[in-house]
DNA sequence: CCTTGAACCTACAGTCACTGTAGGTTCTAT
DNA sequence: ATAGAACCTACAGTGACTGTAGGTTCAAGG
């Protein structure tokens, strides 16, 4: 019915330091303690922390996931703002896809030409100083729209 | 033929600080001076720093370009540390890819079966509490695959 | 030649979401 | 009772920048 830290990291698939880290910025509640003052986690805050996991799996930010857990815990009201966090981190997500797609495309073009010989006509060197030399020239937009 | 930080980044589309940063970690030659002490880049540092933007676009550490960059220099050497790089490059961008689909996936189906009415029926805030409502069941490995 | 203000300079702190370390304490199984 | 695994706090480090404060230099117009 209780757990320490390790059970619940191990649980999650995350480490300590993680679940620490979401106590100490007000992320979650001060976990219960023992006597000697080892965090003892209950089944309510394995839900909590179990939402925070798999919000950010999805890629959602530590912000947005404050106020996800927020609105979870007002169940009565209207829920457009969830699903509006939800549409944009969906919409964030395409537009990832869509510009790793343009760097896959350009860096297997340079792979494959590459003959493997010398640096002095090495096609993935070659192109790297040369952006003109790109079939695909659209990979330069938003160059930090990528992560996760 | 000699420019002004200022026109280097409106030229390669990065901002000042970036440029400053690059000669701070040693990723370029400090840059000439003028005599009250403001940098001046001339062709060929331009041509360095081009190279390095386009590598950063394409998704490379900083680490990897800075392997790059030197093996660039090197033009008689063979070129396979190159291709490697590149090749291990394109197997992150895949594999960052298919992450995206599965988070693709699965945020696609919470935002479409939201009713759209109260937090209480709202099937974004019952998915993200429940991994076991996912229809796609792996987007859980690798979270941190995902970058750039 | 002088002034104005945009652009430059250094040094340092902050971002995000953790991860790692040092040095000490508590828990649990034997 | 003891061993050692797991826990605790506090703080520094990661990558690749971005932002700020407070001061200096440059280039154009008068």
């Amino acid at each position: 019915m209780s757990f320490s830290i390790g059970e619940v990291a191990k649980r999650l698939g995350c480490n300590v330091q993680t679940l620490r880290y979401y106590e100490q910025i007000g992320l979650v509640a001060p976990a219960h303690r023992t006597e000697g003052g080892q965090r003892r986690y209950g089944q309510k805050d394995l839900e909590h922390l179990k939402f925070i996991r798999h919000s950010r799996e999805l890629g959602f930010s530590l912000d947005s996931i404050r106020t996800l857990l927020r609105l979870s815990r007002h169940s009565d009201e209207p829920c457009q703002q969830a699903d509006a966090l939800a549409r944009e981190q969906l919409h964030q997500v395409r537009s990832r896809i869509a510009r790793l797609q343009a760097l896959e495309a350009e860096l297997a073009d340079m792979v494959e030409q590459c003959e493997c010989n010398v640096v002095a006509n090495c096609r993935v060197i070659e192109v790297l100083g040369n952006h003109d030399l790109c079939q695909h020239g659209d990979h330069h937009v938003g160059a930090h729209a990528v992560r996760d």
